[in-house]
DNA sequence: TTATATACTGTAATTATATACAGTATAAAT
DNA sequence: ATTTATACTGTATATAATTACAGTATATAA
């Protein structure tokens, strides 16, 4: 992204405030009205600058075809996918996108969404696609939903440690449980499930 | 706020729609093109009847100049339990509290929030106490999760259309179909489900 | 019975809007 | 030294879009 001019900022500030005023965006005139252009070709000329560094995209030939594509929220929570194999969860490849929401939705804080993958907690009502929310931390209790990375692998079960091993449960009686043993060389507790978003 | 028409409600729903995916609103022409009418005014008339009843506002003489007044409310969305028997849903004594988040958490926006009252829905992953998200509507498909108000009772179910009757169809095998028939004095759709949140 | 609201088609006119073209001028990059 | 980007004024025009007007038809309310 290259850097913007002060002049294109105050046409991208005026394009902002008026979509937040109104609902819609501005037309060339309306542009240069707020601004003092006296010419339309003077707001053009900005758009074109605006849209060839990637900040928003005009629709050709439609009035007020304007679009923003400041989309990625200022402080919304990222939605991992599919992790890459021995990625760290939260590297940039592995964010579908994000989602603006409190912080407290889910009566305890959290740090990102999973999206599910697969049908192993389905009993729990833990459906694929669901975004579930994580809190990164090693607090688990017997019976928590967790996000566990076994040998660069990542995987969503209840957790429950017996005398002498941990068991990774799914809630799906098709699906084993995971020993975690010897024949496991890392293993490694990413978080604890908080809370659920699902979108019908 | 007076009642919305079916053929209203789908002018509204493509203006959301519109704007989601554009960020702004459409023309009539593109209204109709939407929806399949082969005459600008028809959708000028349901413009005019929408702003009429306080649902938008038309800037006179500006292209695209559709505001939704649906604004997402400051105190955040409210959480409904307990629906007295004949009461409206939103009715004061029936908010158990306010939830802050996005309008567009779940794709659409939605107007509240729907405790959920026991088991009936719990193989579509529908727990006892998860709120629903609740969008009032009254364009509904066959299949779809919707709250319906049946002699002053309120349900969650999903719904179908056969031939000659409405079924309301709960997701555990040990509750029964619901059938409208003459026996219900009373049957309204509230609304639809389009999200899902849950705290663990 | 006479409105009033809904639900459109079809045509046309006015105006709102995007956008091209012709200039002028300055600063930075190649 | 020449191109390229910025930063505009000013004019013109094709077309995008609103919106009025004339109909047709049905349902509901006063």
């Amino acid at each position: 992204m290259k850097k913007i001019t002060t002049q294109q900022q105050k046409v991208l500030d005026c394009i902002e405030v008026y979509i937040k005023e109104t609902g819609f965006p501005p037309t060339r005139l309306e542009i240069c009205k707020e601004l003092g252009f006296k010419s339309p070709n003077a707001a053009e000329m900005h758009l074109r600058a605006l849209e060839k560094k990637g900040i928003i995209t005009i629709k050709s030939g439609s009035s007020r075809g304007i679009s923003l594509k400041n989309k990625p929220s200022l402080d919304g929570y990222p939605v991992i996918g599919l992790v890459a194999a021995g990625s760290p969860t939260l590297a940039e490849e592995n964010i579908e996108r994000n989602i603006n929401c409190d912080a407290v939705l889910f009566g305890s804080n959290f740090d990102y969404f999973l999206k599910v993958k697969g049908l192993s907690m389905i009993e729990a009502g833990i459906f694929e696609d669901d975004l579930v929310a994580i809190k990164k931390t090693t607090e688990i209790n017997n019976g928590d939903l967790v996000v566990a990375r076994i040998d660069d692998e990542v995987t969503l079960k209840h957790f429950y440690r017996t005398q002498n091993q941990i068991e990774l449960r799914p809630a799906n009686k098709d699906y084993s449980v995971i020993t975690v043993d010897d024949s496991v060389s890392h293993f490694e507790i990413e978080g604890k499930g908080v809370g659920l978003l699902r979108t019908h």
